[in-house]
DNA sequence: GTCTATAACGGGATAGAC
DNA sequence: GTCTATCCCGTTATAGAC
């Protein structure tokens, strides 16, 4: 197929952003070396270089390419509720659903055993370094400014602030499930459990419909 | 008072301690060089290792230094409301805040001006370093199990695994309001508005005691 | 207890052969 | 496109003077 003869395979290139996402979201950006993710892919350190250019520019490179497709199911999603809704309020459940469940599916479509492609995106939003925080707004502001709007359509009885603030409440819980859901938890004897992918969405989309729902005033 | 002369203060130590509070919560412990913190502190690169051995036990210092008084707070208050309850039901947002409102009053009490020791304590949760994610375990474990058990006792009528799962997306609310609530988040226009401590552990409060009240079934 | 100087190492990046 | 070899820098940590 190809012209040139070469080591065994063509896609050093994938191997690259395969090692690169699965140790990026296991150790972090800082903490993972070039030569570890080279080692890993079994491909040169200078291939990297080559493909893209820098570390920084890799990471790059992983973070469009899973943010792309997961923001425009998420984009599409709210499309059919909106069509579907017209005029009238959204279902709060489902728009939640449709920020929510494209996360999941990006976990389970992509690589069935391990933990890798969510883990990454999800910690994104705690890496310290201003690409990845440049690109966080670059990538989810569109997203997040017309679920926002969705939200308050949704919930025309609760204040836009509240709507604001329950929306924040809302990236937590869905980055803390991503980032963390593979590990047993920091609380032992906690039996958690495997769950399967729609019962973690469900539970995920019961518990924030609650309290996007509260009346705010409630105090104790 | 002292000895034995010396440049001019005595408390090199707790400099260290506050530089590196800030410099671990803002940029992140793998990022952070000794070099960085020895100059915010004003010390030399050699007393890192003089007061405390090495990086890492530097950051453990600092860990225990918090978690300690803070879970102390927490366990507190959860005595006086199991106390006050005797053997009726605990009302749940009486837990909640008893667990929310200590990291709070973390920040106000100490730093008023700066981001600085409740971030550090919330991106303990997402450093990937082994040292970092033992310590967790050890200072968060016994709060962690007397609060579930209690929050089972405040929501006897919710199943058992969907508490331990709510109080996992608990936890995710609150890390994700101590280490990003300094920063004008990713979605532009939201206009959360500084809002004062006792507000945002209300805010926080209501919209957690109804996502743990919410009936586990629903589905959209 | 505090400093200077330096050791010992690993990191990202690049040049140039193939 | 892929490799080897190397440059150059910043890092933690330590030894030893003061």
């Amino acid at each position: 197929m190809v012209t040139a003869g070469r080591t065994a395979n063509g896609d050093t290139k994938e191997r690259l952003l395969a090692a690169a996402e699965r140790l990026f979201g296991e150790e972090g950006f800082a903490r993972t070396s070039l030569r570890a993710i080279t080692l890993a892919a079994g491909v040169n350190v200078a291939a990297v270089h080559y493909h893209f250019g820098s570390k920084e520019a890799l990471l790059a490179a992983l973070f469009t390419r899973r943010a792309a497709p997961l923001n425009a199911d998420r984009l599409a999603r709210l499309d059919v509720i909106e069509a579907a809704a017209g005029d009238g309020a959204l279902p709060l459940e489902a728009v939640l659903e449709a920020f929510v469940a494209p996360a999941f599916r990006l976990i389970a479509e992509l690589d069935p055993a391990g933990p890798s492609p969510a883990q990454l995106i999800a910690r994104f939003f705690s890496e310290p370094e201003e690409v990845v925080q440049r690109m966080l707004r670059e990538q989810f502001g569109e997203v997040g400014a017309r679920f926002l709007v969705a939200l308050r359509r949704a919930l025309p009885e609760v204040a836009a602030v509240e709507v604001g603030w329950r929306f924040e409440f809302m990236i937590a819980v869905l980055t803390h499930l991503l980032s963390r859901m593979h590990l047993l938890e920091i609380v032992p004897g906690r039996a958690l459990g495997p769950a399967d992918e729609a019962t973690t969405i469900r539970r995920a989309v019961t518990f924030l419909a609650a309290g996007f729902r509260a009346p705010a005033g409630g105090a104790a």
